[in-house]
DNA sequence: CTCAATTCCGGACTGGACTCCGTTTCGAGC
DNA sequence: GCTCGAAACGGAGTCCAGTCCGGAATTGAG
């Protein structure tokens, strides 16, 4: 996506001290960056805000917009990687606090089910690009489904040991089956083809049936996996 | 899409004899439109075919081509509808002539997955379409999803019928995270994330893992899918 | 401070999807 | 055939994402 090597810097947290004058100006134009689009485009939607303004209101040229953003789409999974980083996080830690598995696997999703009923297209282009985008941005967002996928096996686990089933299970798989079938969800509300109000239930459902089955140990006939 | 009320006409197959020179044209325009896109698509790629050039290969206006296929992605699914249309029938004839219920679901999504294999860009342009897309071409394709999860659902009841399994298993939801973790698998590989040649293995994996645990009837415990 | 080297910046520019509206073609009534 | 209203056409024009390159800012050396 970036032209040519764009202004990357170890994007370390702000801890070294010896910030050049040019260091400084780089940080002061990613936040007015990233403050204009998230306003602008929780305000008016993705589709409808052109790079040209999100410039303008960070008081920039569009050539440096795209310098540190690499496309408008990367611009938006930029914002939403930011906002639903401490969502995932806070859902990983509530869900080891000893929930319901189901419970806790929508926990895991809270964050983007919240920011698909509030803000459906701009959800809806995340998920899009996630799945179908490319360049740095989307790979972060790859780097949270992984991060939840985990999480979710590590449920799958404990549900498993604490019933005593057999833990030989693929739980790697009915991690990302049951994460594949509520990206299907996510998506479905936010394109208006489900209704907003019924997502969590509908999750919940998704996952209770996917728990109860994908999870149960298996009987000795039928056609073992792998 | 379509700006204003289309050159729309019952889209029926060619049976009606008293055709005026109006709708002469009209089909006339839709073939060369469909073919020279279809050509197009299949050699260069989506993304690296201008609309104009389809338009002048069709030997119409720019403005012509965009009253008859209301946008880009929509002319593409225009053209992959119609190739995974006698695929699909195929698929479904397959499947009901009592091959092991994995080969026959894999029957049903082998147009896509040949398609994927051999146009991978396109593909991923037509399944993205397919999920977020809109207009009267996504309903196209979203009723050879449905056509498809029907199958598929046709599958388990008769798999489990030959087992004596308990019948009363939610077998719409288990054809439709079958096909959600299908579609998964082929975006994957469409989008280079997989290698291509493994694509097939990877699917009757998914499947076999599926078929095995979704369907089995449910024990006593747990909980019973509402 | 001055100067050169390097990096960064930004707005004019490009390419391409899509639209608008004047022109053309068609069909029906006469 | 001729005329008129309606539908279809098409290409000039619009809008916008993304690029390019000349020039400005920053840094380090002397």
């Amino acid at each position: 996506m970036q032209p040519t090597p764009p202004p990357s810097r170890p994007v370390a947290a702000s801890a070294a001290q010896p910030v050049s004058r040019r260091e400084r100006n780089r940080q002061d134009k990613i936040r007015r960056i990233l403050g204009a689009a998230t306003e602008l485009f929780a305000e008016r939607g993705y589709s409808a805000v052109a790079t040209q303004e999100i410039a303008d209101a960070a008081d920039i040229g569009t050539g440096t917009l795209f310098r540190y953003a690499g496309s408008k789409a990367g611009l938006l999974m930029l914002v939403m990687n930011e906002q639903l980083r401490l969502g995932v996080e806070r859902g990983i830690t509530l869900s080891r606090n000893g929930t319901a598995p189901t419970e806790a696997i929508l926990a895991l999703v809270a964050p983007l089910v919240e920011s698909g009923c509030h803000h459906p297209e701009n959800t809806a282009a995340y998920q899009r690009e996630t799945l179908f985008g490319s360049g740095p941005e989307r790979e972060a967002a790859a780097a949270h489904v992984a991060r939840i996928e985990c999480a979710i096996e590590e449920i799958l686990r404990r549900y498993v040991a604490t019933r005593g089933m057999r833990p030989g299970r693929d739980l790697g798989m009915a991690a990302h089956v049951i994460y594949s079938t509520m990206y299907m969800d996510i998506v479905r509300v936010c394109m208006g083809r489900a209704p907003a109000d019924s997502l969590t239930n509908r999750l919940r459902r998704s996952v209770d049936y996917l728990l109860d089955t994908l999870v149960r140990p298996p009987t000795d006939r039928g056609t073992p996996p792998g």
